[in-house]
RNA sequence: GCUCGGAUGGUGGAAUGGUAGACACGCAAGACUUAAAAUCUUGUGACCAUAACGGUUGUGCGGGUUCAAGUCCCGCUCCGAGUACCA
């Protein structure tokens, strides 16, 4: 019987469907094991080759940990939600449903043939409403939630209300938007919506005004991780910055259980290290940096108007100045938009002093305003008229001296007591305060405005203008310096001088405080600005030259730094930062890179909302309400007025009638828990269930791109943890041990056209031509030799087409390139099943290289490995003779088939499958010489192919005379005793070299062996006469002597 | 720029510090065949040399550690991936 693998392999496949082979239900008297594919967005081009390389793989495991004993759940859907169907249906009026379901079955149908041990009762679509529904549930979850930042997890958002009706802001410890401080009675007289909007602040999923991705030709905003380089991932259109009312998800307030979860994992260092810069953790400190004001229409006092205002002021401050009291007052300080003349920080007690008619006589005996009259979040509010201090400003005092003595401390934030008119900045080189010559703020800070003199309003103006028409990917090009000085200055906080406030663009609005304290001696940014615009530098760590270049490292000693001098970097951070804390002038901080997850699209195809709005409020629906399906519309297309696709549907309210969400859910929504619903795909009241979550617990093993390394993989561990926190599940990192497989890139074929020809020439001849290279489809070139007969029928043009061949043959150029239709390198899973068969294709996709590693398509080493299953077939049969004995096995027989079942559980362990291949060739020529046709050994063998390649497997298992499929077996066990050997073959070598080879007996004693090297006749031209200095003795390997 | 990988025959790639190039492709020669395909056998890093033996050299470059280095350490070059005015 030949090796007909077409037959074989539709044989055993309709077997595995029909008998439910590869279905799972939980069992807990086995132990369990899960392993997922990252499962494929099904695109209309159907699946290349490459597709099915880590598929293979993860199938390979999986039907290793079945045979070995293990529940293994491996279970496959589709990521259903996406654009490309969305952009069809906006060109062709097609539903994106019904070309998503086509490209479905497409996949499917591929998929089938390659022989995958998906338990397929389990699949899912994110499309499918009764999936989205627990995206939609996972949704009205977070918006539920807020973050406590004490217990480091989410918790129902009723809760954080009620400690807003009872205290207040007071000691509450939650992940915000803003900071906000206000009291009990200032809660309880908010409005419901004005609580509800307070609330926005807090909640996981909430809608905020920020800075977006918007892409114009999408018509939609983009996510982070959806852009790279200022152009949109999918389709590369330009992308800018626009502030926008979206849905976010509060991704930042994991970042510190994003960061530490990452050490557990049995993940790739680099892809680990991608996450950590994604996350971006950096320590350092806000340092607030003093305004000095010299702009006349500011709110803010100044000291040379002759006002009764300004001379109460002064009267008080010399009064008070210096704790000449006992009591510390600050001058100037502001609090929101308020700028309070004086407060104490310790009692959270601002002083104010009033025009006479201001204070009534009932408060001039109280004294104390009710907070709530002014909004000055936690402070209390002493208040006196100007009379009053002008008359007796020593009085004053004493009386605030009392006021002070019979309050307690106040509790307030570290951010808030350092309030008052700053500018802050965040900086992890603290140690560098000394350095800091000027300052730079984003063109977008609030500050900019602010902070902008009358002369120089214009360019300013000008520059705000031409940073704003700039897209994102001009201003990263764009590396020249640009900036402009507002006209204000700051004060250095210990030295006092003042340093000009400029701005560029070069700072970004969005992350630390959009602000920077320049130190252009040890930043090279800051160093390039200062050169420009001929700022000082001032450089700090002894020995550096600055001339240059900046001196960025951190290291060195302190200089030119007060009471830093003589410090190393490392110490002098630390003490800077204690000063900083000690002037209250700043605390220390640590910032992250990682912003929370923008959440909406401006599109049709995803899942919606399901959110309601009431007075303007987005309120979620009731759990009773999901899914809320996906309406009909009549185009895929905004509405004429901007509006996203959803506004067209009709009807698009909730059950009471309030007006529904327009915007839909990006595509990481639906694949963030998809893992945890394959544990449980068919449940009806709970995204999983208890049991099957505690059973299954997380994914063991899964297999994917690197392209998720920043996406997904964030969004989905955000997801899960969440889930944790609410109790849905149990284990705090969903994927234990991931694996990337490198990309299957293409490989082009060149055919070379004279000018001006119809002709063509062959590789090796072209030089002497003058020609052009085209591009030819791989499918009819051969081990880089064109099949030119198909050529001329591939394209009409070339039909007439001339040849100048090389020894009878046109042989064509390569390239390693994208593989893509318009290089005409795809290449089909199902040509190649077609032509070798599943099993050739699924060894050969294992034998071209590491798993890990990017490779191109190579069809040329695919008969090898065909071959290969040809010649395992002839252990079996010869010719129409099965030929399988139960004779004794031979001991040579039987230490090949040990050596394999060694190699191939420690290469699958290891994920080194391209070995694995190998070792099978080699057990299989050994077997073949050895003439083995012993059915014990013969058996084992097959149960160690069959997770590479289970048809042949399987047909061969059943032609053994088995009736269970072979995927019940047991994986076999290694017997050592085969293993050994009795002698060893020695390298014997002088000075290093290796001269000869020596057998010696695997009881042979270090002097036996020494001295039979030395007297063997080989050895004597290589000692010349000479007495070894060392002999070197590495049992059962080599011998070296040194002479 | 920074971070992480990588560099081994004509090609894909193997090598716990211990005989570099396993396994395969390709190529060459041979067998079978009228012939071709398929299959099988043998050879195949480079250089020198031979009737035969054999020798030299060799894992991107330059150093080092070691009895012994593709492998470990230091310094470079080139290639790939990720990331980027992140203060």
């Amino acid at each position: 019987m030949d090796y007909n693998f077409g037959e074989i392999e539709q044989k055993w496949q309709a077997y595995w469907a029909d008998k439910q082979t590869y279905k799972v239900t939980e069992d807990s008297s086995k132990p369990k094991y899960y392993v997922l594919d990252m499962f494929p967005y099904p695109s209309g081009a159907g699946l290349h080759v490459g597709h099915p390389l880590g598929y293979i793989a993860s199938d390979i495991f999986s039907r290793y940990k079945r045979l070995q004993g293990f529940n293994v759940l491996h279970p496959m859907g589709y990521d259903a939600y996406g654009l490309p169907a969305e952009q069809y249906a906006i060109q062709t009026g097609q539903h994106p449903a019904i070309t998503t379901d086509q490209n479905i079955a497409r996949y499917r149908e591929q998929l089938d043939k390659i022989g995958f041990s998906y338990d397929w009762s389990r699949e899912i679509r994110t499309s499918d409403p009764d999936y989205y529904k627990w995206t939609q549930w996972a949704f009205t979850q977070m918006f539920k939630s807020y973050y406590d930042t004490q217990l480091q997890r989410a918790k129902p958002i009723d809760r954080l209300e009620g400690h807003f009706r009872m205290r207040g802001t007071e000691n509450v410890h939650a992940a915000t938007t803003e900071p906000m401080e206000f009291t009990a009675e200032e809660w309880n007289l908010k409005s419901k919506k004005e609580q509800q909007e307070v609330l926005m602040n807090y909640r996981i999923a909430y809608l905020g005004d920020s800075m977006v991705n918007w892409c114009p030709e999408l018509g939609t905003v983009l996510a982070n991780d959806e852009v790279s380089e200022g152009v949109s991932i999918r389709g590369g259109h330009p992308v800018e910055q626009k502030k926008m009312r979206q849905w976010c998800l509060r991704v930042s307030a994991y970042a510190e259980r994003l960061l530490e979860g990452l050490d557990e994992l049995d993940w790739s260092d680099s892809l680990k290290e991608t996450q950590r810069n994604w996350i971006g953790r950096s320590e350092g400190a806000i340092i607030h940096i003093p305004i000095i004001k010299n702009d006349d229409n500011s709110s803010l006092a100044n000291s040379s108007k002759d006002s009764k205002e300004n001379v109460a002021e002064q009267a008080l401050w010399e009064e008070v100045k210096n704790n000449q009291l006992g009591f510390k007052l600050k001058r100037h300080y502001r609090i929101g938009d308020f700028i309070a003349p004086f407060v104490n920080l310790d009692k959270g007690v601002v002083v104010d002093i009033e025009s006479d008619a201001f204070l009534s006589p009932e408060e001039k005996d109280e004294r104390i305003v009710a907070q709530s009259k002014l909004k000055l979040g936690g402070f209390r509010l002493l208040s006196f008229t100007q009379s009053e201090v002008l008359a007796d400003a020593s009085s004053v005092g004493k009386t605030i001296q009392e006021y002070l003595e019979t309050v307690p401390s106040a509790d307030l934030p570290v951010s808030e007591k350092l309030g008052g008119d700053v500018i802050p900045v965040f900086t992890t080189r603290p140690d560098t305060i000394f350095g800091v010559t000027f300052m730079v703020l984003a063109p977008e800070s609030e500050l900019t405005e602010e902070l902008t003199t009358d002369d120089q309003r214009d360019v300013v103006d000008a520059y705000i203008l031409q940073t704003k028409k700039k897209t994102e990917l001009e201003r990263i090009s764009d590396k020249k310096v640009s900036g402009v000085f507002s006209g204000s200055y700051a004060k250095h906080p210990f030295t006092d001088e003042p340093m000009p406030i400029w701005i560029s663009d070069y700072v970004l609005a969005g992350y630390g405080t959009g602000a920077i304290m320049a130190v252009p001696a040890h930043d090279s940014r800051d160093y390039a600005f200062a050169k420009h615009f001929n700022l000082p530098i001032i450089p700090l760590i002894q020995d550096c030259d600055v001339s240059e270049e900046s001196f960025d490292a951190k290291e060195g000693i302190m200089i030119n730094s007060d009471f830093l001098n003589g410090l190393s970097v490392e110490e002098a951070i630390g003490r800077a930062v204690e000063k900083i804390v000690d002037n209250e002038i700043g605390y220390s901080k640590i910032n992250y890179r990682i912003h929370d997850a923008i959440f909406s699209r401006q599109r049709y195809w995803g899942e919606p909302f399901p959110i309601y709005y009431k007075d303007g409020m987005p309120y979620p629906l009731s759990d009773t309400e999901l899914p809320l399906e996906l309406p009909p519309v009549d185009k895929f297309l905004p509405t004429e007025t901007g509006e996203p696709p959803l506004a067209r549907a009709e009807n698009w309210v909730s059950d009471e009638g309030y007006p529904l969400e327009v915007s839909t859910m990006p595509g990481f929504a639906g694949s963030s828990a998809y893992y945890l619903r394959y544990m449980d795909p068919h449940n009806r009241i709970a995204l999983v269930s208890q049991e099957a979550n505690h059973y299954w617990r997380n994914v063991d093993l899964y297999i994917g791109g690197t392209e998720h390394a920043t996406g997904h993989l964030v969004y989905s561990r955000f997801w899960n943890k969440f889930l944790v926190d609410i109790g849905v599940s149990c284990e705090e990192e969903p994927f234990k041990k991931l694996v990337n497989q490198g990309m299957i890139q293409g490989r082009s074929n060149f055919v070379y056209r004279i000018k001006n020809s119809n002709k063509f020439v062959s590789l090796d001849l072209k030089d002497q031509y003058d020609t052009t290279p085209i591009h030819v489809d791989v499918n009819i070139v051969h081990h880089d030799v064109l099949d030119i007969e198909a050529f001329k029928n591939w394209n009409p043009d070339y039909k007439n087409a001339e040849f100048i061949l090389e020894d009878g043959k046109y042989i064509c150029g390569w390239a390693v390139e994208k593989m893509s239709k318009s290089m005409y390198n795809v290449v089909n899973p199902d040509d190649i099943v077609d032509k070798y068969g599943a099993d050739t294709l699924r060894l050969y996709e294992m034998f071209l290289g590491p798993l890990e590693q990017s490779k191109p398509w190579d069809t040329n080493g695919i008969d090898g490995v065909h071959r290969f299953l040809r010649r395992a077939w002839g252990l079996f049969y010869n010719n129409e003779q099965f030929k399988v004995s139960n004779d004794e096995p031979e001991l040579a027989a039987l230490k090949s088939l040990h050596k394999l079942i060694q190699k191939i559980s420690y290469d699958i362990e290891h994920f080194s499958f391209n070995t694995s291949v190998s070792a099978f060739m080699i057990c299989v020529n050994e077997l073949t010489t050895l003439k083995c046709n012993n059915s014990a050994i013969l058996s084992e063998f097959l149960i160690l192919l069959s997770p590479f390649a289970p048809h042949i497997a399987e047909e061969l298992w059943n032609a053994l005379g088995n009736t269970e499929t072979i995927f019940d077996a047991e994986w076999p066990v290694l017997n050592e005793e085969y293993l050994r050997e009795d002698t060893f073959k020695y390298a014997i070598s002088f000075n290093g070299k290796v001269r000869y080879v020596l057998e010696f007996s695997a009881e042979a004693t270090n002097p036996e062996i020494e001295e039979t090297v030395l007297s063997h006749v080989n050895s004597e031209k290589w000692l010349k006469g000479k007495t070894p200095k060392k002999i070197i003795i590495v049992p059962r390997k080599i011998v070296n002597v040194v002479v």
